[in-house]
DNA sequence: CAATATGGTTGACACTGTCAACGTAATCGA
DNA sequence: TCGATTACGTTGACAGTGTCAACCATATTG
């Protein structure tokens, strides 16, 4: 164990960018939980966009996904359109108010991300940003790094 | 945003530390949450340990250390002391099953952090900590790294 | 002493995460 | 082609995480 230790650092860091997240949306009055914020991002940036896929990216349960995509669409933000591929499926796209929504999110996410790295340089946060991916891995096996 | 973008890169890693740290203690049947693991860590290791110092070092909600601590506490793990300096509060001490279950994890831990950073050098590790004290302090302000 | 601040407890609640069971649709192999 | 198996999504149930507000008892301060 370091000073401070790994386990640490890494719960401190993750818990305060949480937390900061949550309060600047909070502030700007955009009441979408975390999770429903990852997801929305899903939807908007990713091609033939699944509630699988979300799953398989976010590493979450499926179950989840269901619930939060139930949420975001009683919201208005997104749509479901049946899947001509496959049946069982639905492919996801996001309404003009989930567009616009996600580019407020983005915003305040960047201001986030600013300040937490705003006396880092490039180089160290995509060190840090490395490290984290090779950590994953080594957890829990391998999928594509996807955004 | 990069690809990964920090969020998720730290997301992710945490996600994975938690769920590893989860199961590798589901596993060896030692039915603890992470919240109590980290308490306990508290408790073992922390001079004058009382809830509030866990508090301020988890920078978690007093209200949650409470119930945390009365599991423990139901669970044989720790004990409570009256707090000659202050009779508002209660000196933490671990019991022997407490130090012995703090053993274990402490094993598992070291499992889980060694397979985790198991590619990378003992520099690139000390960065990647260093790196997320700073976000950390960054987002949050100040408090000393402690462990 | 009175006002205020602090440590801890409790209730209430929102959010996060997982597991199991299910219906439906796709797929694979005999 | 039919039957078994697998995959997508949904639902129910539940454990764990995190915060806020109100409260009591004790400390501290003016």
């Amino acid at each position: 164990m370091q000073r401070p230790s790994l386990s640490h650092a890494l719960q401190q860091v993750a818990h305060a960018y949480r937390g900061h997240m949550a309060q600047t949306i909070r502030e700007a009055d955009l009441p979408l939980p975390g999770t429903h914020v990852r997801a929305l991002k899903a939807v908007c940036y990713m091609e033939g966009c699944t509630a699988q896929r979300i799953a398989q990216r976010m590493r979450r349960d499926k179950a989840q996904i269901t619930r939060v995509l139930n949420d975001l669409l009683q919201s208005g933000l997104i749509l479901k359109a049946s899947n001509p591929a496959d049946k069982r499926s639905q492919l996801l796209h996001p309404t003009p108010a989930g567009e616009a929504m996600m580019q407020r999110i983005q915003a305040l996410e960047q201001q986030t991300l600013a300040r937490m790295t705003r006396d880092l340089t490039q180089e160290e946060v995509e060190h840090f940003i490395r490290i984290a991916w090779h950590m994953t891995q080594n957890l829990e096996g391998d999928l594509p790094p996807d955004n």
